[in-house]
DNA sequence: CATTGACTTGAAGTTGACTTCAAGTTGTAG
DNA sequence: CTACAACTTGAAGTCAACTTCAAGTCAATG
């Protein structure tokens, strides 16, 4: 029998605030197993769940996007080429990002004032947003 | 003497509506150098500074952050070591989104219906949020 | 030279993701 | 057994990033 964490313990563990907890939960993106008086209890499996949550968040996709992922258990599954597909324009996206980081790299040291007028930085910034999809 | 892009070309080629545009205007992101009439008119390098303002947004930074880059052309430089550590940062963040689409490939593949029940997939969710940072 | 349609404005409205609030409840420490 | 700190609720408020609106302007077309 595990035990239960109280939504303090998974606030401060998955540094998300009680309300925002409350309100993952009004959108069924997390479920309290119990009660102890009125305090909501969790699984501590709900701390990996909110690891995802974050990191999806971080990655851009939406509250309704990652609870129609998180729902899924029991119900649909999802279509296994969407599945590669959101993969790809991950890894995409990840691409974007290196450019961007080499571009601020450049940028430290790169003596023009307006970065627009050095024909690296336009290069690194064709590159990083050659890319772009959605 | 180059041509300028009145606000209908710039929303159609830069993908960003010209209410949009509006409101980078008003946010001091972007400028229109002239009016034709009422309608504003952009230099063609507006192109490239939208570019960035959408890489950086999917970056995750805010209109404000992206201004305050935006704008410094001859005012106060960003000093080197904060784009270094920024750019640290988004590798990171490159890795994570690497990461996820990692587990997004093998929850394609993988034929549990509660991935959280799936070692592979938390190993996965370990290393994908392992490198969190702020 | 009158019409039209694409723009203009400032203000108000919307959406997503929370936070804050006031009033109430309750497990636990003293 | 009382007090209190930490939760509870639903509703309202906030913030960023836009969008929509109503009323007006004007370049270009016929």
């Amino acid at each position: 029998m595990e035990r239960l964490l109280d939504i303090a313990e998974v606030s401060d563990r998955s540094g998300v605030s009680p309300s925002g907890l409350r309100y993952y939960e009004k959108r069924k993106l997390i479920v309290a197993v119990a009660r102890n008086g009125l305090r909501r209890q969790y699984e501590p499996a709900v701390l990996q769940e909110l690891a995802l949550i974050n990191l999806a968040k971080s990655a851009g996709y939406s509250l309704d996007e990652i609870g129609s992922v998180l729902r899924r258990p029991g119900a649909t599954v999802i279509p296994r080429d969407v599945l590669v597909e959101k993969a790809g324009s991950l890894e995409e996206q990840a691409k974007r990002l290196v450019n961007l980081a080499k571009m601020l790299r450049h940028v430290a040291d790169c003596p023009y004032e307006d970065h627009f007028e050095c024909s690296r930085f336009r290069k690194l910034l064709i590159v990083a947003t050659k890319v772009t999809n959605c």
